[in-house]
DNA sequence: GTCTATACACAGATAGAC
DNA sequence: GTCTATCTGTGTATAGAC
């Protein structure tokens, strides 16, 4: 699978799930036909990442949201049923379609090393089909009820778990130096947000997902794969003060 | 210098600061005494921080900074002449402060090996003592107006140069493998943005900063100082198709 | 299904007493 | 220097026409 089919898969999840969630309020049931639902859906959601992207969700007004969507405050409210209402169908949506995607990518058996790379690839495919939703997910998050949080801190530590434990598999195979895996992951994870957060940065310098990809997975296995040479000992001695 | 002296330094920086920006809005010339301003600026800093860093700046009402304050509304207004004020003034009292601080602590001509880890030591140290402005500098730069946000840009990248230009250096003397030294810049900010952003998540580990400073300083040298092993270019192969 | 018009709460900001 | 009381704009949300 390369990028163009990864992106046109991700699409049509997501106009499902669209679909799905609207579905899942029984509040709404004024709307019945099915493309209409998703259309708005979806203009809805374009509107509110795009606004929401730029100045905080916060700071979004229904009437901001009403003249980006093209649908009047009236319309909106037939779709959802508070702005904290909106948030959650927000969230649920990206959630739904990471946690599909990265389960059917990552369940096969290979080798560590590959296994690494995919994961990580995987993972930036996925953040940058989605960038608008992503960025949205992790800069809103302080915004969610407390159920919300649970489930965005949740996410964060299973997509965590996911590299940790390949890193793990690699150092019982004999494969990887042993280290400290959970650190590892974590800093795996802040690397591949770092590609969706600073979106603007990558773009400006003309580095595509392919090249970022290969940069981590060049950066990542350089540490699990290598001996201990001659200066990392030393290094490593300075790290208790900060002059020496 | 280790790390409670470095955090006595900067907690000195802090109330200097506090007075030095506060003495630059001319039209507050309200209140003489030195020690009131130091005072309730620091209050209304840690208060604005505090609630922030919980729910938003947006979220944050005057009436719930004034009471985590302990300042009324009028009083507030004594300090600064409006939110948007506030939110400029917050931000650029850990501009003012980081820039001093990188400025002292980096203008050395050491070894670029030892100066690496100086520098990745000396941002967290710094991003450490100031971790509640660091999260809400970086959560709220898009809050910003447009200047304050070319400002935060432009710290963004002038802290990635530090880094690269050492990555450079290295390179040019011989001592680091040829690398995309400011790809490696870029990823070395986004961990250490990690420690800050996801305090949290280190903190219930009990990742101190050291121990996340020397895996830093670690994993870098690997990638810096390694020469290339039999199965990395094998991964590298692996970069340009998700599946093979 | 979508619109316009409106209710009513709460935000930021200030005036003037103490 | 700090407080209380109040002004005025804007926010979310809804009612009812079409």
């Amino acid at each position: 699978m390369n990028f163009s089919k990864f992106t046109q898969m991700v699409r049509l999840l997501w106009q499902d799930t669209c679909l799905e969630i609207f579905s899942d309020h029984p509040e709404h049931i004024k709307i019945k036909k099915e493309k209409t639902i998703v259309k708005n859906m979806d203009r809805i959601f374009k509107a509110t990442l795009k606004i929401s992207n730029e100045k905080g969700f916060q700071a979004m007004s229904m009437r901001n949201l009403s003249r980006e969507a093209g649908l009047s405050m009236g319309a909106l409210y037939a779709y959802f049923s508070s702005k904290e209402d909106l948030l959650e169908m927000l969230q649920r949506m990206g959630r739904t379609i990471t946690e599909q995607v990265l389960g059917e990518c990552l369940a096969t058996d290979e080798d560590p090393v590959e296994k690494l790379g995919k994961a990580i690839r995987t993972h930036l495919y996925l953040s940058e089909v989605l960038q608008p939703w992503f960025y949205f997910a992790y800069m809103e998050a302080k915004n969610l009820s407390e159920k919300g949080k649970e489930r965005a801190v949740a996410s964060e530590l299973l997509t965590e778990k996911i590299f940790a434990d390949i890193i793990l598999e690699g150092q019982e195979k004999g494969l990887f130096v042993h280290q400290d895996s959970r650190l590892l992951a974590a800093v795996i994870k802040a690397m591949v947000q770092d590609w969706y957060v600073k979106r603007w940065k990558y773009a400006k310098r003309n580095v595509s997902v392919d090249h970022y990809a290969r940069f981590l997975v060049e950066f990542v296995a350089a540490y699990c794969l290598a001996r201990e040479p001659a200066r990392r000992s030393e290094l490593r001695g300075a790290g208790d003060e900060l002059y020496r």
